[in-house]
DNA sequence: GCTTGACCTCAAGTGGACTTGAATTCGTAG
DNA sequence: CTACGAATTCAAGTCCACTTGAGGTCAAGC
């Protein structure tokens, strides 16, 4: 049998089933049918989940990659709006590497306060440029975390 | 007259007052009087705003940041934890650079289906493994954007 | 001295992405 | 054939980071 059953999708992409009953609800990914009540999945869900994993991490919407998906079977994902997308994690990489070298610079910095440091402030000036709202904070994955 | 009043801040950093006056309440800021009802701030509360901008970006939560500056002007924010940060951060530039790359190679691609492409597989891959929760999506952001 | 408009407070609302819980239905092992 | 555990639905709840709105205050300009 090729299909595989939710536990086995949570199993193979860390997705808890939960996550993967509301993106179907959203219309990411589709079951191909039912055994019983049970949601049967073909395995190219996992190719699926994995690019919508891919878009997530590019800072794209549930509901714009469920408007990509749903067009994008032929209208051909819109190569202007890749690229926008692109430059943006360009400048958002950019930003992120600033930041670690701040980091990493004030966790061996001996001075009194990072404050007076003048990597440091660079660093500020860096970060407060055009900044990119990357909302929460990174959260445990895998396996029903007890909370978020 | 050195002190900045709200709206002077928010010009200055781009922060909607609303923004600021939650901020507050939640103890990153802190304001060095009132004028009548009016918060007056310090100009160093422009510094502390960049540090917190920058500690978001690194992906701190605002409580985190509110617990390094209580604790944090004489315990030293600790040097392990920005460490850890740091590395943290440098794997999710990894993969936001795999990500761009995507991004950009579909963007001209000419393949039927990006899931055809080799490359395309690869960043699959990458951006599948070590995953990082980078909840919403990037919004405007810049005087008082109408949602989110 | 009165108006005006920026600022104030506090409670409630919003949006995105999920999670949780109660009540129910099955497939399968014994 | 029955009991059990895993899946199901659907509504409601949660978390975070803010925003909005109603109702009130006050400093400054005319």
């Amino acid at each position: 049998m090729k299909w595989l059953d939710i536990a086995e999708v949570a199993r193979r992409t860390g997705l808890p089933p939960s996550t993967l009953r509301f993106y179907e609800a959203k219309g990411l990914i589709t079951s191909v049918g039912r055994h019983g009540l049970r949601r049967m999945f073909g395995p190219d869900v996992l190719e699926r989940l994995a690019l919508v994993t891919l878009g997530r991490s590019a800072g794209f919407a549930l509901d714009d990659l469920a408007g990509l998906f749903k067009s994008g079977g032929k209208p051909r994902i819109d190569r202007e709006q890749l690229a926008a997308k692109a430059d943006e994690l360009d400048r958002t990489i950019r930003r992120l590497a600033a930041v670690r070298e701040g980091l990493r610079h004030a966790s061996t910095c001996p001075a009194p306060s990072h404050l007076e440091c003048p990597r440091f402030q660079r660093l500020l000036r860096v970060a407060t440029a055009n900044q990119v709202r990357h909302p929460t904070k990174a959260s445990p994955r895998r396996k029903t975390p007890p909370r978020q």
